[in-house]
DNA sequence: TAATTGACCGATC
DNA sequence: AGATCGGCCAATT
């Protein structure tokens, strides 16, 4: 067991991230309830076990950058699992305006599931 | 216990 | 546009 109410509030925002969209670090940890948390996100990731089926590749740095090295297995996984649902990665780094969700934004704009 | 590190962020140079 | 600096917060050494 977790038992670490930060890791799960986590891990719960970004299985919410819709597939085709992307969500900062930043923006994770502020709705995780961690304002400035944003390196816990990226812990709570890496620490993440695949059985959680966590969608880690919808998590990027701010400005739309990605947070893995270029050239690293982990960056090219990225951006193939982004490209395969849609999002545009242009030389390491997504389009925000386009893509970065939000979720007030999002269930007023698609509405609620 | 203190110091170091890290899938970060925002401002500044 | 790219590089650097300081700040934040938690886990590890």
């Amino acid at each position: 067991m977790d038992g670490n109410a930060a890791m799960d509030s986590i891990w719960r925002v970004v299985a919410a991230i819709p597939a085709g969209r992307v969500c900062t670090y930043g923006e994770v940890a502020k709705l995780a309830g961690l304002p400035r948390g944003a390196r816990q996100v990226g812990r709570a990731l890496g620490k993440a076990p695949a059985s959680r089926q966590l969608p880690w590749y919808r998590v990027i740095a701010a400005g739309g950058r990605i947070a893995l090295p270029k050239g690293s297995a982990g960056y090219r996984a990225q951006v193939s699992k982004l490209r395969a649902e849609g999002v545009v990665v242009s030389n390491g780094r997504v389009r925000l305006p386009d893509f970065q969700w939000s979720p007030d934004l999002d269930e007023l704009i698609w509405g609620p599931p």
